[in-house]
DNA sequence: AGCTAACCGAGACGGTACGTCCGGTCTTTGT
DNA sequence: ACAAAGACCGGACGTACCGTCTCGGTTAGCT
């Protein structure tokens, strides 16, 4: 997110009001009944000034999303299976209303618009993709995992099944059925005895 | 859709060109630039007629692609993970721009208007999902499949990371790694002998 | 005043609406704090119907005041100076405020815009140099005035005047001052007998 | 113009690039196009150097203008007509672009803000009308005017016209033009033998 | 000669209005 | 009688300036 602005001159308490007020308006409205103008007055801020810092209301969402989901590492009790059952409930609640409003719509925004798409990866995929992958070299040090899992494929195959649910609207899981994937996504990278 | 006028005097050849206007302009500007003026000017049609047979501009373009994209019954060669190797192929084809602009639209808008994610749901995905799991129980007759393989669990391993990586703009796979995600999601479902 | 949309279906009741609101506004607000925003919200309209068919806010208030002020025709009692001192009265009146906020601020703004000053000129103040040209070539046939008057420079002794203390707010004159003014004038167009 | 902050330690150079660059951005925008922000830029000024020393846009440019136009007297060859003649070519000459731009939207400004107005005749016209009446009441004693002549009357009948023209666009005159007005207007004020 | 008050540049800020775009509704007109 | 054409209200857009307000840094003039 380039900034043309002095940054150091900006004002935090301005910044802090509109990423709250986001937030406040995005459950109250749903993302796409949020506007930069209702942003502004809720936060008692000038429009230029949500311009200034930041080039679309996708943007400001983002921080405001981030800000509030500072990275959770993924838990690690020993217990693979449960760990990512934990992850994924959590992952599971920012995606469900209300709190999951800003989440889908930037989502949906990012399908649309390439530049908030980067920042969207960037900022707060990446850094979850390595601490997933962090907690899955972990396993494979614990034996739990083959040796030579593909960790892309992994993740495809852990958080595929969610978000294809969201997309098409099929209903997250409950807790049983996210047992269910869990054990099934794991069972590719079981480690196997060498094939005589 | 719930169509107030009458739908038999429904002008067809309208309908057409609205339909082929929509695909036109929404391969040429993209979704989130095609209006709904754009849509009637392109068509020679009035504003008033497209409203009064779709509810909003997701409505036109899900029936735009629809009317496309036919239902394409899933392949069935004899080898599994071929048949998925290809139908898959089609479907990131249709998620790839120029032509995904449409069908990534469509799912953009559906996240944040449950009336559109009905019909994209019921219209679109059930049909599609109905042949996956004919394929399915064909390979289970077949004996590919182990005969209690979970269908919806299955689905979500299969297409899931697919939409992962569109969702977080992570690169959609090349055929090498598209076969071998296959590969790991059949993994989960291969026939096992009787643990004893 | 060039139209691009069909004037034909001009909305009557809209163009009223707008009218009486600016002149509403203009007497409340003054000119310079009168706003298109304002015009909109009071006249109950959307901003785009006034955008459609005036160019800027000067040609609205130049409409509104034309619309008021139609065009009253230099009177005509036999006495040339009573009648330019009972004109003088009403214009004089139509400068001062509150009445003469809107036609100050279009005079002001018309010698910043060319565009509106070519429409003041020619919707507002030809009829009215027309209609004192015809007072004074009847005051030539009467004999109350030189036959060979230049009446252009007629037109800017006895109207100058005014305009001079409008402009650098010398004050406007009062009943006395004026009829001394007109004397002045008209001195110069008396008729004389021929010089032997 | 009250100046809360010490004028003593006010920076002569900003004044004086303040004043500079409203002439040159007067000059190539128009007055209306001209900005204080645009001023500060052009100058290398803060703005709150510009508002810390005038309280709006119009009061710069009247410094700058009488600055620049410092009171000349009227001449005084002892040719009354050809006096005025030349001294209402340099008047003429103020008001026509370009270098009009900033004495017409100054007259403009001040029709609207009776501050501006109340420093514009103060410090610009009311110089500039005594040196009027010293040259008229010298042709009072030379004999070429009614000893009795009122003098606010004469300066709304020469000077006047010009106005008149100026603020309906009716074209300012040329020299022969010119040399009429000042024919008629001062007809009214010639010496007259002692009426019977 | 050093201190300190002020003015200075820079420019971010809360505001207001701009002129545009498009959504969705309603009206007119011609066929 | 219908549907094209398109005017309408509404509301958000992103921009331009306004006039105010910190900031450090410099500078002038009084100790």
């Amino acid at each position: 997110m380039p900034e043309s602005p002095n940054p150091l001159r900006r004002s935090e308490s301005s910044r802090r009001a509109i990423l709250d007020a986001t937030l406040k308006l995005c459950a109250e409205l749903g993302y796409g009944r949020l506007t930069v103008e209702a942003i502004a007055a809720q936060a008692g801020v000038s429009k230029k000034t949500i311009y200034r810092w930041w080039p679309s209301k996708g943007a400001v969402v983002l921080e405001a999303v981030d800000d509030m989901a500072a990275v959770a590492a993924h838990p690690n009790t020993g217990d693979l299976a449960a760990d990512f059952h934990s992850q994924l409930t959590t992952v599971i609640d920012l995606l469900t209303p209300p709190k999951g409003s800003a989440a889908v719509g930037l989502i949906a925004e990012a399908l649309q618009d390439a530049d908030l798409a980067h920042d969207l990866r960037e900022r707060l995929i990446r850094p979850r993709i390595a601490s997933f992958e962090e907690r899955m070299r972990q396993a494979q040090r614990d034996g739990q995992l083959a040796p030579d899992a593909d960790l892309d494929v992994a993740l495809g195959l852990i958080y595929g099944p969610i978000y294809h649910r969201l997309i098409f609207h099929l209903g997250m899981p409950d807790a049983e059925q996210l047992r269910t994937l869990i054990d099934h996504a794991l069972r590719a990278f079981e480690p196997r005895p060498p094939t005589q």
